[in-house]
DNA sequence: TGCGAAAATTGACATCGTCAAGTTACCTGA
DNA sequence: TCAGGTAACTTGACGATGTCAATTTTCGCA
């Protein structure tokens, strides 16, 4: 019944939690560029400096919300991972599409987690690496093990492999994700095609 | 001799030369969120509202350095590819390398170029996408080449390889740069390690 | 009941992009 | 030579933004 959020009270109850949600909303639909905490604010219906109680600055907040981004991505590839009647090859192609999906339907949401508004010069939470450090971890371990596997199209000769493998095979992904979401790759319908040729070039040639 | 350019005159001479010059440096300096078109101005010496008579507003004028940016990476691209010897495994190696070097060198420059805050929503100029194009153009020209040359660990069941393969590549290094650049890969010394490993891992086995 | 801390407020400031109106210098054509 | 138009440049102003300082309101606990 009290779906309406009465803002009656001087104090609001649980201002932080609404202004990290009203904050996504806000850059889910208008984009990171078009939040400004006045107009979260004003929208939350509070006065312009009560964030501040919150959250240290601007940066903090928008931390807040990315910490929320990687534990949903961090979450979904442990789905995926867990998925256990699945092939191998099936478990890699898997991570890579739901990676770029993610990142296609949240797309100001992924520009803040990796963009340089955040992890330029430090400027990260603490809190927001605690999050984001497991969240590259797994990846990293993932992609280690297709790897040890012999799943991947990689480099006898070079001793740190697990390591450079997901190095690369992120940038792939991460990349193509950039491209689409600043607006340089435009034909959005070919995301998935990308993904399945990035995929099959990763393949060592026995497991196409 | 008249080496310091006297701003004696009303009249500046070449203002939009110079606003595009100390820009860049300015960007190459302390970043692009450092550069304001007031701060630029007094920089060169010349009212806020000068730079208005040379770009229609601040976008414009990032418009115009990302375009020297564009013209750079396009000349480095031709001159290797020019490079005539040279196997195509090492012309291919080159060209990622290059890119590379280009990108870690010139961050600010890089991240303007490829960043959304011309390319989103349309904002670029005519002129940018005019210098942009045959940029893009001419890198998919040379991955179609090295593919068409069996170069590459493809895909022969898909039809439209040439495209594909090159906007899988390009998205392996802009996301390897950008990693990089935004400050989520920071060992910047592993840098050239990194490309050596996805060179391989894009080979053709026979190629390696 | 009273009091301290937490939550929220108003006021103020500097910075920014940009518009409008005015001023200055140059150039061209009679 | 000079009149006048135009391009280059200036000052003034506005609204938006992030954030600080000082103040007020409210809550919870002794």
């Amino acid at each position: 019944m009290k779906n309406t959020p009465e803002k009656l009270n001087y104090h609001h109850g649980d201002l932080r939690t609404t202004l990290l949600k009203v904050a996504s909303e806000m850059i889910k639909e208008h984009g990171i560029a078009e939040v400004s905490l006045r107009k979260l604010a004003a929208r939350v219906g509070v006065s312009r400096t009560a964030p501040y109680h919150h959250f240290k600055d601007k940066n903090a907040l928008l931390c807040g919300i990315a910490e929320s981004g990687f534990q949903k991505l961090h979450q979904i590839n442990k789905q995926g991972f867990a998925e256990n009647n699945l092939s191998k090859r099936e478990h890699f192609s898997r991570f890579i599409h739901d990676y770029i999906q993610f990142a296609s339907k949240n797309p100001e949401l992924y520009e803040l987690m990796f963009g340089r508004t955040i992890w330029k010069d430090k400027s990260s939470t603490q809190e927001l690496r605690d999050c984001a450090y497991p969240c590259f971890q797994f990846q990293v371990t993932m992609i280690e093990e297709w790897q040890k596997q012999g799943l991947l199209n990689l480099d006898e000769n070079v001793d740190d492999n697990a390591l450079r493998a997901s190095q690369v095979l992120w940038g792939t992904v991460h990349g193509i994700a950039k491209l689409f979401i600043d607006g340089i790759y435009t034909d959005n319908s070919k995301v998935e095609e990308i993904c399945d040729y990035a995929i099959n070039m990763f393949l060592s040639s026995k497991d196409k």
